[in-house]
DNA sequence: CGCGTTTGACCTGCGC
DNA sequence: GCGCAGGTCAAACGCG
């Protein structure tokens, strides 16, 4: 964060030059008058700079604050991928070693006849969840069932619902952590893709209802979420994906004239969602690199927030409500 | 009128 | 078998 740029910013100067005896002064016929009144704007300028440089403190300490906070953001970070890439390893090592027992044969004895006509669709390599745009938000993503559908035993042919119900389970499940407004209480999580709500339920360990969504924009396309507030902290939205999109990201549709969705919403709401979209993309790189690319993305992170222009009215806009502008 | 959301009912999985 | 809880369906409704 360059504080040096915020405080040099025209736009925080709030014009300071208001009253200055810089100019020729203007001839009036009351001198006194003049002189009580030029006294008092001095009096004013001398306020108004001594609020300026408290205002460029506290600036700088919120800057401070930032960066530590950003530091401490990635070095978590860090520790979850190194976290979720071990458990990775040690769940594909246990279930190595369960599978060839034949485990999971009770969970697909009840299978829903619309499941099967569902799946017939097929399920095509797909772009990673990880393509998100939306908020304040990091991904975790979790490789679920990676044995994939493979025959218990040889002599048996496989069952064609065993099949897609293993399938089903090998598919992805990622979630997304979205900083939202708590008091907002539309669950969208805006993340690049088009969705369409199915269904909401209250769920029994979070008081929030949980919104269900799926891919809408191509039919073929069995990508669900779902999104709920987290029960500790109810202004993080918690998105967790299942399954690959098959087809690509769908293009941003802006003031396109459609009707209002939800996610096209979210994305006049996402302050910097390239940067985010880095970021996730940064997170399926080699861990060899990650630390420092890493670094890289945060100092983008920060400048690119000091140059949003929305960034910088929302901080003109809560200064003023500090500093009184007769 | 078409499409997305809402919401109550229904289905399914699972533990006891 | 029963009950509970999560997940899904589909008719009704609303909005552009």
């Amino acid at each position: 964060m360059d504080e040096q740029w915020m405080i040099g910013q025209t736009s925080l100067s709030l014009s300071l030059n208001v009253g200055g005896p810089r100019g020729p002064p203007p001839v009036t016929r009351d001198l006194v008058e003049e002189d009580f009144m030029s006294s008092m704007k001095n009096h004013e300028v001398v306020a108004l700079e001594a609020e300026l440089r408290r205002v460029g403190e506290e600036n700088r300490r919120l800057s401070d604050m930032l960066r530590a906070l950003v530091a401490k953001y990635a070095d978590l970070q860090g520790k979850v991928s190194g976290m979720m890439a071990a458990a990775s390893a040690a769940n594909n090592h246990h279930q190595s070693s369960t599978t060839s027992e034949g485990g999971s044969a009770a969970s697909a004895t009840r299978k829903r006849a619309r499941s099967d006509s569902l799946d017939t669709a097929g399920r095509n390599p797909s772009p990673p969840l990880a393509a998100a745009g939306s908020s304040g938000c990091f991904a975790v993503s979790v490789t679920v069932g990676p044995d994939q559908a493979e025959c218990t035993s040889i002599h048996e042919p496989c069952n064609s619902k065993r099949v897609r119900a293993d399938e089903a389970k090998a598919s992805r499940v990622s979630k997304l952590y979205v900083h939202a407004d708590p008091s907002d209480l539309s669950l969208v999580v805006k993340d690049g893709y088009q969705w369409r709500k199915y269904g909401q339920k209250v769920t029994k360990d979070n008081p929030c209802p949980r919104a269900y969504f799926r891919c809408s924009f191509a039919p073929s396309c069995q990508v669900k979420k779902k999104v709920q507030r987290s029960a500790e902290d109810k202004a993080v939205l918690v998105a967790t994906y299942d399954g690959d999109h098959n087809h690509a990201q769908p293009p941003k549709q802006q003031g396109s004239g459609s009707r209002k969705s939800g996610d096209a919403a979210a994305v006049r709401a996402s302050p910097a969602p390239v940067l985010v979209q880095q970021l996730q993309r940064k997170q399926e790189a080699s861990t060899a690199d990650q630390v420092a690319d890493r670094k890289n993305l945060v100092e983008q992170m920060a400048a690119t927030l000091t140059r949003d222009p929305g960034f910088k009215a929302a901080l003109v806009s809560a200064l003023s409500g500090r500093i009184p502008v007769a």
